[in-house]
DNA sequence: TAAGGTTTAATGTTAGACATTTCATCAGGT
DNA sequence: ACCTGATGAAATGTCTAACATTAAACCTTA
């Protein structure tokens, strides 16, 4: 019957209204909140509220926070480090393991693609081959290929065109990406990735969505059949700090600019 | 090459250590934590810092905070709630619609029936059961089903036992179901639901996946053509304010205990 | 015994000072 | 010219200590 009384904590109401501010356009990515100080005074509060407001939001995701000379609040668009450790704190309370991460990702990937084949722009198909072509140069040249298999993902991701499956799988696949590196765990299988971003990208050029989850679906099994042995093998799960500030090469947002 | 140095906001490295204790088992859940002016003391430091650290394990859904006599730091667990914010927050900045979050849904929901057909113990399948039938019996009473509903959803997520999948999932359906309140739309296809409920229940307990898969994604496309034009209609997007604080009915975690 | 006031233990909020970090600038030496 | 180091300035980070508010428990009284 009545309506629930707004936020009861002072740094709750400062938060929702700089999200909506930020929302709603007022600021928009890389720009630079008010300082503390000033949004001290323009809330006529303290600066103890204010900053746990600025935290609230470093913790959606939604600011940066930098220190020092030139230092203050900056919009970051998108970032999906914060559902990333949420997720990874879910999966170690449950006893969960990487392979129901791979399983997430078996059952997530795959279907981006079929939505990817329905939606990808030529833009969109154009930067997948471009970048499965550079991948396959560094094959040839033996050089290392992780940048670009991450990119291909992304892009993919991207092209599928929905932010809430974007944001779970990015998420997903920097969980793995980073267990597999802390795990010394990775290359030596770099020819089998390159073709299978190659028919994958085909198969999406075609917009054949079904043979492209297939063909995903293959890639992410292919994958967990060669590394998570060795990672079995290799000792266990460990590594539970320093996790989602490792870098990432998944940053930058390409299509909700 | 070098190891990164540890966290540079005392904060963070006080928080660290408590979802370390809290993630090793040291904490239960509904256990309490120190006081503020306790870890002060333990941990050295200022009152500030301390309530900074226990904010960031609030904001990861660890604990939550209670004030007043008898208040104090709880373990809580599992809270998607945080999860679903910052999904909420990622679709308004990718201009994403209600339309995606059911495509989410189409998609992630098939897939738990696969992995629940195969994984579901005996006990998954009479709770399952128990409330499909109480909600027949609601139907036939002429009385509320949506929490009989809802219930039925998040125990079937429950057995399929991953928790990446079911934070997932839980968050998505969690918004759909509060965009709908909100717009005043629900009821009124309640005897099409429990059908549904009762065949996806009927196909589990065969261990057929696949039956299970198609109904759950007849089941949802069919609510997203009953509801979603009735909410377009109904006004477009509207009430940024006090999403996820709304009741939810969608708490108490059931299989990580 | 039920209603209502009081105590009390915790978090919430404020104010102001001081510490630290980071970039920019400028000077000095090679 | 160019590297090196010192200085300054602008912001966030941290600390202290007091006071406000909340909500449960307890106690009093009609």
């Amino acid at each position: 019957m009545f309506q629930s009384v707004p936020n009861s904590r002072v740094s709750e109401e400062i938060a929702e209204q700089i999200k909506g501010a930020i929302l709603s356009g007022k600021f928009k990515r890389g720009d630079k909140l008010p300082t503390e100080r000033e949004l001290v005074e323009q809330f006529r509060t303290s600066r103890v509220s204010v900053r746990e407001a600025v935290r609230a939001l470093e913790h959606l995701g939604l600011v940066r926070v930098k220190r020092g000379h030139g230092g203050g609040t900056y919009v970051s668009g998108a970032d999906h480090h914060r559902v990333a450790e949420s997720f990874w704190v879910r999966m170690q309370l449950s006893k969960g393991t990487l392979n129901h991460l791979t399983e997430a990702r078996l059952l997530l990937e795959p279907g981006l693609c079929r939505l990817a084949a329905e939606r990808a722009t030529a833009q969109d198909l154009e930067r997948l081959e471009a970048v499965v072509k550079r991948q396959e140069d560094a094959v040839k040249a033996g050089k290392d290929t992780q940048s670009y298999d991450l990119k291909f993902h992304r892009l993919l991701i991207d092209a599928a065109r929905n932010p809430i499956l974007a944001l779970t799988t990015v998420s997903v696949i920097d969980l793995l990406v980073n267990a597999l590196q802390e795990a010394r765990v990775g290359g030596g299988l770099t020819a089998h990735v390159v073709n299978f971003h190659r028919a994958i990208y085909n198969a999406l050029r075609d917009r054949d969505g079904e043979r492209a989850a297939r063909l995903m679906a293959d890639h992410v099994a292919d994958i967990q059949r060669r590394l998570h042995p060795r990672l079995i093998r290799g000792g266990g799960q460990a590594a539970p700090r320093q996790w989602i500030s490792a870098p990432l090469h998944l940053d930058e947002a390409t299509w909700d600019q």
